[in-house]
RNA sequence: GGGGUCGUAGUGUAGCCCGGUUCAACACGUCGCCCUGUCACGGCGAAGAUCGCGGGUUCAAAUCCCGUCGACCCCGCCA
């Protein structure tokens, strides 16, 4: 290592040593002879001082240097003089006094400075994401993406799920959302399409035996974008076998708590709040309430059950899923099916947080039957579901277990908790 | 596909409504000089934009009109 601290690390206990800092000129205050550079990297921030007698050759070098170098610096970690300590660094009761310093690299004038109180446009920030990135708000965004996603797996891994990839280079089921195309090589004129989900593979995991799947999988969906979606996004994906409605909600409470409690060091209370649909229409006026100021909670989950299987398109004059064909009916509903499709309730849930969907599943169909009865109330032909989906109807024949799962939208997640 | 807002030095904005002593102001940054205790260092000075692009109206356009390109937001769309 070229180092042998971070510029996070330091403070009065380390005073006397002698340490070597590399990372990058985040300021620079020339007063004449005294030379500060606060020196950045991924940890913090150091304050090293140069002075000429002290800094010997390095001293001439520390006048050229500009913003955003970047420095290795040997040096001895001192005490700050009384009155000149920086509460508001980690590191402020310290500074290294620089012996030796290299310049590993310059740096052109940056197009915006690299701090967190400044505002920049995202076109600019997006053109030099590099520099964004160094900014400690988008680091910490990173950080907070990293240590969920860890907190995920840990806890998943631990209840005996297994994570599992599926294909990203897949064949286009034509319905929801326009799909991302990939021309083939092989096969001039035919296309892959990138998943919109991995619904369609995790039901087949079930079919396979798999029992407890997860997967933090990317997804694309070809639509225009809103502040809150992006045609390419991250799903935490969640599917079991031999559940029902409760375990799926449960194993969600618990993921949701320890996200909570190890990024934010937050006690979520469980279970979350549940209300049906109708429930959420009539006391709110929409299926995704905010419950925050009702809770007096900066977070407040909730749960939205018992959504209408289908719902009536004017325009093509027929019924269509309101969630997707393979949601199971509710079992109460099975004989009216036919007769009045409006009436009939799912057993889909939305998780709902300040407001915002976060996060829907639920139990699938596991029957080829009434997965045929599904198709055909909402006008898919036999023939053209076996064609767009016949790969799954055949395999629902193969011992197909009951199922059920969720899927989160992980950068919306995020997003409400940065 | 439809609607809206915006586009001015490196960055972020003001000026635009009511065209002309503002052919452009402010802040930060940049460059130079000075400064041994700063941490958004300070002081003095300097450079940097023909106002997205094209056309039109006018004696005169950053300012008004038309077109165009780009960015963002909303509706549609998002099983």
């Amino acid at each position: 290592m070229l180092r042998t601290h971070t510029c996070g690390q330091l403070n009065a206990h380390d005073a006397g040593a002698e340490v070597t800092l590399c990372g990058w000129v985040a300021n620079r205050r020339d007063h004449g002879k005294l030379i500060f550079i606060d020196l950045r990297d991924r940890y913090g921030l150091t304050q090293v001082v140069f002075i000429p007698k002290e800094a010997g050759e390095s001293y001439k070098k520390a006048q050229d240097i500009r913003s955003e170098f970047v420095l290795k610096v040997k040096g001895k970690v001192n005490k700050r003089p009384q009155g000149t300590v920086n509460q508001k660094l980690p590191t402020g009761e310290i500074e290294v006094l620089a012996l030796e310093m290299d310049i590993l690299n310059t740096c052109l004038t940056p197009p915006f400075e690299i701090r967190d109180d400044l505002d920049v446009t995202e076109e600019m920030r997006l053109k030099y994401r590099y520099l964004d990135l160094r900014r400690k708000s988008v680091f910490d965004n990173f950080m907070l993406r990293h240590e969920t996603c860890k907190v995920i797996r840990d806890l998943l891994n631990k209840k005996d799920f297994i994570e599992c990839e599926t294909p990203i280079l897949t064949k286009s089921t034509p319905e929801g959302a326009r799909d991302y195309l990939v021309p083939s090589r092989l096969n001039p004129g035919e296309f892959f399409a990138l998943p919109q989900s991995p619904q369609l593979f995790k039901q087949i995991l079930m079919v396979s035996g798999i029992e407890k799947y997860y997967q933090i999988a990317k997804c694309f969906r070809d639509e225009d974008l809103r502040a809150d979606r992006q045609p390419e996004f991250t799903q935490l994906d969640i599917e079991m076998s031999f559940v029902e409605e409760e375990d799926v909600f449960s194993l969600s409470e618990a993921v949701m708590q320890a996200i909570f409690r190890e990024v934010k060091g937050i006690e979520l209370a469980v279970p979350f709040p549940r209300l049906t649909y109708a429930q959420a229409r009539e006391r709110y006026g929409c299926d995704k309430p905010d419950l925050r100021k009702e809770l007096n909670l900066d977070f407040a989950f909730a749960w939205v059950l018992d959504f209408p299987l289908f719902k009536y398109n004017p325009v093509d004059q027929l019924w269509e899923s309101e969630h997707h064909p393979f949601t199971a009916p509710s079992e109460t509903d099975l004989e009216i099916l036919e007769k009045t499709p409006g009436e009939v309730k799912s057993r889909s849930y939305d998780l709902v947080l300040n407001g915002m969907e976060i996060g829907s599943g639920s139990i699938r169909i596991h029957s080829p039957e009434l997965q045929e009865r599904i198709f055909k109330i909402i006008g898919i032909e036999i023939e053209e579901a076996r064609k767009r989906f016949g790969f799954l109807l055949e395999a629902f024949k193969f011992g197909a277990p009951p199922h059920g799962g969720v899927a989160f939208g992980l950068d919306r997640l995020l997003a409400i908790m940065a």
